[in-house]
DNA sequence: ATGTCTACTCCTAGTAGA
């Protein structure tokens, strides 16, 4: 078995204690960490250390940041998203391999700041993202490709009014990148086990958006085709939510049973 | 849309991003 968890952190160096908390009590082999808001050096490696965690640091100043706490040995694949320009220098991708599975840990933009130009960068960086996701299942790769989407997929994913008409999250044009991206053969690991319940990763700290349960799902575990016969278990780790300080974010665990 | 949170700076108040 693997466990594997994505969580947006909203700042690891605020929400440290919460992180080792986590890890302590869930055990992930792999916990993937997006908006670190910190550069590699500000990474507070000891605290997880402590814990048997090392990390792989994909960081910047202020904004993004993507780590992997490992338990496991990893390989650093990618530090960026193969596909984007090298002039591009947000920190919102890395890729590692470990057990012979391929995990894609991955921050996509938002969408909403930055006019036309913003939401062009969304849709280009979800563009790289499906032929990535392609040239993966072409080498016949087992893979995960996890993390904030910053995509509500269907109106089943977001609670009433929770966001505006026009939002860069459920816009068509963004839904059909993702669809694009699911259509390389990806699996929606929630979905699968949980076809139709009401369920949400986010909530933000406005609006009283917990207490209204006004919840968006935007953090998926997609997983290729050998590997989504090996899901077993998905949990959303709602209580996180409800914590002092909490990220806006919970955190989302699968297990996969072992390689048959 | 913005009732909140985070990090940064021409740093203790205002801005940007989410």
């Amino acid at each position: 078995m693997i466990k594997i968890t994505t969580w947006n952190v909203n700042s690891v160096r605020t929400r440290e204690s919460h992180v080792a908390d986590f890890l302590a009590r869930e055990q992930p082999d792999l916990l993937l960490l997006q908006e670190i808001k910190c550069e590699e050096h500000q990474f507070p490696r000891m605290a997880f250390k402590n814990l048997g965690y090392d990390a792989v640091v994909v960081g910047q100043k202020s904004y993004n940041g993507v780590a992997v706490l490992h338990r496991v040995p990893v390989e650093v694949l990618h530090p960026r998203l193969p596909g984007m320009p090298e002039s591009d220098t947000h920190a919102r991708f890395i890729e590692v391999r470990t057990q012979g599975i391929t995990v894609g840990n991955l921050y996509l933009p938002n969408g909403n700041s930055g006019g036309d130009e913003g939401y062009a960068y969304k849709l280009a960086w979800m563009e790289a993202l499906r032929a990535h996701s392609e040239s993966l299942m072409d080498a016949d790769t087992d893979f995960v490709l996890a993390g904030d989407y910053n995509v509500c997929p269907t109106d089943a994913d977001f609670a009433p009014r929770a966001l505006p008409a026009g939002d860069a999250l459920l816009r068509p044009e963004t839904r059909a990148a993702f669809n694009a991206l699911i259509w390389t053969g990806l699996t929606d690991a929630t979905r699968a086990l949980y076809p139709s319940e009401t369920l949400y990763t986010f909530w933000d700290y406005q609006a009283s958006a917990w207490d209204r349960n006004a919840g968006l799902r935007i953090d998926f575990q997609l997983l290729s085709p050998r590997l989504a016969e090996r899901l077993t278990d998905v949990i959303i780790h709602k209580d996180e939510r409800a914590k002092p300080q909490p990220s806006d974010h919970v955190p989302l665990s699968v297990k996969l049973a072992k390689a048959a």
